[in-house]
DNA sequence: CCAAAAGTGTTATGCTTACACCCATGC
DNA sequence: GCATGGGTGTAAGCATAACACTTTTGG
């Protein structure tokens, strides 16, 4: 086999697109780019990969770094590497995607970025925004979540530890961007066996309260 | 954002899980490493990206190179890059998986291995004969194909443009390593509009010929 | 007592599974 | 005529989808 070292190298980067639930909304992390290339576009978070840190580990280090939070799901999407993805030379990404809840959305003020918010991913004027092949990535996550969570559980990572069986519909309405019957999609969760039902209720205005659940891992 | 020139960086190559159904069986191609590290064990084919080269015409390039066929199926699968994977240095490997069919399984001697063979993906015995962490990278696309083909129509690439249903059944059999029932099985492909029917048949010894067909792309 | 969200069962429909015998051919 | 794989339909079970009213609370 050729050497290692008789290739010129390309630079590898991780991105993240970073899902959270807020206004009623699937909304993504970016963050503004303060310099060329694209300066003044959004971007997704994401940086390179230390020589000898794995890929996941470079992943959960930005995603401290810039959205503020560990141990959240993270999952590898796929490996962007076009040429010319990247004006300042060859970049290959791995995109990585994570979800987090309500409690976590708290933002880090990142060093490389002069700005980050929180953006609808369902507005068509948030993928104009976007730099590099940025549009393409957040479209094929958007696509992975909507089928990850039909046959998962990954929906539960969206909402904090304790919830009620209509924010957790709706975070599957807003997903998939259809209604949902109620009758049915409560006899599903509780007949998958994967949540708990706790004794205590939320309190939320002039109606019935509604009863708590949480999420059994494994 | 900083320089693109800030970081040393890794090596990246493409490794590929070539599947091909042959003696009734599932098997995958294997090279023969006749240097160091890893000499005279069997790993994936694969190689370097080139700088100016995209990683799936990476891809494409080494099957030509080491299977010599052009055109088959290929799918990113998964980017592996721990530290340590390979002990010549840091080298981080998007894994492909292409499917050829039966009539395509020669194998083009390769510029930097000794010897090329196809082995059976279900036999323990394979698994230990791997170089690196390509036994992880097999079962990673292993349960992938599985998963894929009881929704999607990638079942076809392993076979020839014209099989019988049989052929087809048999392959799903051999994946799935379960049977399939033959009336349920031949509803269910005929109902999803697939196939054509061929005028065809084929005759293979002492009993009823069978229809062939063809699969319809798009 | 009114508004607002929570909670709860039954029926119809379509999909998946199980299952057994006749057909066409070569020898 | 016998051995071999090719070819075909129906009924049962199961999962999904459709659908409307009562409950609990705050104001």
């Amino acid at each position: 086999m050729n050497e290692v070292n008789d290739y010129p190298r390309p630079s590898v980067t991780v991105d993240l697109v970073i899902f959270t639930i807020a206004e009623d909304d699937l909304k993504v992390l970016l963050i503004r780019r303060g310099g060329e290339p694209f300066a003044g576009k959004w971007a997704l978070p994401g940086g390179f990969v230390g020589i000898d840190e794995s890929l996941e580990t470079a992943a959960a280090r930005e995603l401290q770094e810039e959205a503020g939070v560990t141990n959240i799901y993270l999952e590898q999407l796929y490996t962007f590497g076009d040429p010319g993805r990247d004006p300042r030379g060859r970049v290959i990404s791995v995109a990585y995607f994570a979800l987090i809840d309500a409690e976590q959305q708290r933002i880090v003020a990142s060093t490389d970025a002069t700005d980050a918010a929180w953006y609808s991913v369902f507005d068509r004027r948030t993928g104009a925004k976007l730099a590099f092949d940025h549009r393409k990535i957040l479209e094929y996550a958007v696509w992975r979540l909507r089928n990850k969570i039909e046959w998962t559980t990954v929906g539960y990572e969206l909402l904090p530890k304790k919830f009620t069986l209509s924010e957790l519909q709706r975070v599957y309405e807003i997903i998939l961007q259809r209604p949902v019957d109620k009758r049915n999609f409560r006899k599903k969760v509780i007949g998958q066996g994967r949540i708990r039902e706790l004794n205590e209720t939320r309190n939320d205005g002039a109606h019935r309260p509604a009863r708590l659940y949480s999420f059994r891992k494994g």
